[in-house]
DNA sequence: GGGGACCCTCGCGG
DNA sequence: ACCGCGAGGGTCC
């Protein structure tokens, strides 16, 4: 066991319409950050492990490093020495912090205002300006190209739940062990080469991958063949890789610019790989803000907002979706692939945090059961309008109530008032 | 280009 | 309580 070294928290000023983590680290870009009970958000990134807090004003960060970094990957990890010795054989503090920073502005994408861009898609789009507001603050992640390809091949016909813990899964099994914090182990995300041994799909196939522990190998297989660069050389050039100067990517007609064409095609090659996977791949791994990944959800938007589903759009062959992501870069511009998931997110089941910010600022258990019911008469009266969304605002009613019932644990714990009848046997 | 099959897990309705 | 069924950020053949 390795113990790691814990950097004191940083802040950055950002507001929550710039960037809120509570939405954009649970809409499925990345299937790897946590939540604490404590409310810290962590994830292994580039060599530590990444914490995270977010208040009205700043983005709070810190990091907690392998305790001797050039060890990292050696079979026979020497035992953390004593402190007065650690002290004085690792990098700089200082030096740690900087990295952190760069690091956190880079993978969080903060460059792009993302107000100005609201603005924007709100006035071209009637439909977006309606959804948007309740969904601030949803940003595009710069991902590392390898991870989000691995996480979106994890990704078909799955859930997030599942997709979470089959990628936690490679990391534990095939990721590099960075060390362990509070008794816990943590380990990096794996490279390409980690995953091309033979027994890789037999093992990941017992480990519940189900049909994607082909697609894994075979890919694995393929990107470790290629130059080491591969991956890289399609991001687009106005986002490059930490440290990288950004160069133009050219003007963007309707399907998109060259380089977004390119990339998408050859991610096409890899198994597991259609044209959806290849979309968010470009879009959060490689930088390709045009690319407009249609999924079930977004396609069932496509129909009931913008009047596809009809004629010669009336199902989701390729064409259609070309169509579709044709449709929104003219209605959206360049950075299509954002709005795109603004209103996927504001589509997302998972989401009722509506409710639950409701709650945080009322503190009241009692305020929050009026609440309930009212919620409760507004849904059997859209239950009675709308019948055809009848199962899907029950149900995102229930899981609304499941959160509230969380609440209500955190409330019980904090030593908030007692909730009374309606106690269930455990 | 359409339509199955595909791994697995969970929630729902009978 | 048990079981069949469909859906979950699709892709392959």
């Amino acid at each position: 066991m390795r113990h790691m070294r814990l950097t004191d928290w940083q802040k950055l000023p950002v507001s929550l319409t710039e960037l809120c983590i509570d939405t954009t680290l649970r809409c499925g870009q990345s299937f790897r950050w946590r939540k604490s009970e404590e409310g810290e958000w962590s994830c292994s990134l580039n060599g530590r492990v990444l914490s995270l807090r977010q208040d009205q004003e700043c983005l709070h960060y810190r990091a907690i490093f392998p305790a001797a970094a050039e060890s990292l990957g050696a079979a026979n990890t020497p035992l953390t020495p004593p402190p007065s010795v650690a002290s004085t054989s690792f990098e700089p503090v200082l030096q740690d912090d900087e990295g952190t920073t760069a690091l956190v502005k880079h993978y969080f994408n903060l460059a792009p205002n993302l107000t100005d861009l609201y603005e924007q898609w709100s006035s071209a789009d009637a439909n977006f300006k309606k959804k948007a507001p309740k969904f601030t603050g949803v940003r595009i992640l710069r991902q590392d190209a390898w991870e989000a390809l691995v996480g979106f091949i994890c990704s078909s016909n799955n859930n997030i739940a599942r997709i979470s813990q089959m990628v936690e899964k490679l990391c534990i099994h095939y990721g590099p062990y960075l060390g362990d914090f509070d008794s816990k182990p943590y380990y990096d995300f794996p490279a390409p080469q980690a995953l091309t041994g033979k027994e890789v799909e037999q093992h990941l196939r017992e480990l519940g991958f189900g049909y994607r522990a082909k697609y894994l190998y075979q890919t694995a297989l393929m990107v470790a063949g290629k130059e080491d660069d591969w991956l890289d050389n399609l991001r687009n050039p106005e986002s490059p890789l930490l440290g990288q100067l950004a160069k133009s990517a050219g003007d963007m007609p309707e399907g998109g610019r060259e380089g977004y064409r390119k990339a998408h095609e050859e991610l096409l090659a890899l198994q597991g790989v259609g044209p959806k996977v290849a979309d968010c791949v470009c879009l959060m791994g490689l930088g390709w803000g045009e690319a407009v990944p249609v999924d079930t959800h977004v396609w069932q938007i496509a129909q009931r907002d913008y009047k596809f589903g009809k004629g010669k759009h009336s199902s989701l062959t390729k064409a259609t979706y070309d169509a579709v992501g044709n449709k929104f870069r003219s209605l959206w511009g360049k950075e299509a692939g954002w709005a795109h998931s603004v209103l996927f997110t504001a589509d997302l089941r998972a989401f009722s945090e509506r409710l639950v910010a409701k709650i945080e600022v009322k503190e009241e258990f009692q305020d929050v059961k009026a609440e309930l019911e009212g919620a409760a008469a507004e849904v059997e009266t859209v239950v009675k309008s709308e019948s055809a969304e009848q199962k899907r605002v029950k149900r995102e009613f229930q899981e609304e109530r499941s959160i509230v019932k969380i609440e209500e644990v955190v409330v019980k714990k904090r030593g908030g008032r007692q909730p009374g009848k309606r106690r269930r046997k455990a």
